[in-house]
DNA sequence: CTGTTTGTGGTTCGATCGCACCATAACATC
DNA sequence: GATGTTATGGTGCGATCGAACCACAAACAG
């Protein structure tokens, strides 16, 4: 059924429109209007794709997120066969941070976002589970390499597993301000991961 | 002069007017009409206040700016008379936490703002400066905690600064978002603020 | 061949936007 | 007491907003 490649690519055209419009000027500048002029096509058709405004921002990040887990996936993929915990754990982390174009993109357009997670809540169901389910994920890691003899065993995996995700989110928003380099964020990640992935515990 | 001290809190006012319309809905809610119904004042005030809209949302910022440096100095000045650098930088971290109400609402009104400082100069330059200089704070307290033996001396200051600022940042996202409680985020602030400050490495 | 669904453009309407403009108290200065 | 400055309310205008509506081409169904 080629009709339905075709009607995934117009919303994907027009929801790259919503993505470009909104990293500039956020959201108060994805006007119905505009949306159409960055896409190239009429107004009418916003419509016909999403319906109402509200619908339109809704697919958009739906769209966005789906886009998000698939590019995740692909570069984890990329690791190789036995990647080893350090190696997921640094993967994971480094899916945060703003490292390319795209990646930039995608979460200058979650922040142009953030404040309607808090009222709206189609839009708080889209974007909720993510953050915990990375927490969970990289504390399993953790943990499992406390069990090959990765990590010392007096490391808390859990805590330390809230504290990496939220340290790459926080050193994410200087970058985005282009307040710090994205090297130099990397590089900051893997300060603390050594610490983490360290057989002996002091060295 | 009584009248300055009228002007400033007309001032303030609106602003508060705009803080609040701010976090529910996010900048595009924050239109001359709605300031002016929310502040309880006619729409011509705004104007003659801060003139237009683009200077009200900037007005509306710096004062928010004043007011966060002159609570944090309150709030640490409140530590008393030989606080010790681990309750210093305690302070300074938990100053980025929504742990009140007042400061929950700050920090929604940072992400409102945030997409704008990449593209208005104005704007950017009103909220640049600050979290470098708490990076620097912090290192700074970390390295004179070294001299003091209160600080392993195999602890990175600068790089143990910018992180903990980043998780303090990374958590304060969660908190906002309702997935975590005030509370755990202190927790965690907390475990590793005990992994920095010790003075035996490996105890 | 005819009727229906699907995709597209254009137009229009009522509401709201930012903001310029006008009027007028209250107060200060001389 | 005249005059100018400061502080306030109201009103109107052109532009733009979201969204409903109309027209029509292409594909598909029976």
């Amino acid at each position: 059924m080629p009709r339905q490649v075709d009607h995934d690519q117009r919303r994907r055209q027009i929801a790259e429109a919503v993505w470009r419009l909104a990293t500039r000027g956020g959201l108060e500048d994805v006007t119905l209007r505009q949306v159409a002029a960055e896409a190239g096509v009429s107004a009418r058709l916003l419509q016909y794709y999403f319906g109402t405004r509200e619908q339109l921002l809704l697919g958009a990040l739906e769209i966005l997120n789906d886009d998000a887990e698939q590019r995740a996936r692909e570069r984890l993929a990329m690791l190789g066969d036995a990647p080893g915990m350090h190696a997921i754990v640094r993967g994971v982390l480094l899916e945060l941070l703003p490292l390319d174009e795209e990646r930039r993109n995608r979460h200058l357009v979650y922040a142009a976002y953030f404040v309607r997670f808090l009222t709206d809540p189609a839009l708080a169901k889209v974007a909720h589970d993510a953050p915990r389910a990375l927490e969970n994920l990289v504390a399993d890691l953790i943990a499992r390499g406390q069990e090959l003899d990765q990590v010392p065993q007096d490391i808390n995996a859990a805590a330390e597993a809230v504290f990496l995700v939220a340290g790459a989110e926080g050193v994410q928003s200087s970058v985005l301000l282009r307040q710090r380099s994205a090297e130099d964020a990397v590089a900051m990640i893997d300060h603390q991961l050594a610490r983490v992935f360290t057989t002996t515990n002091c060295e």
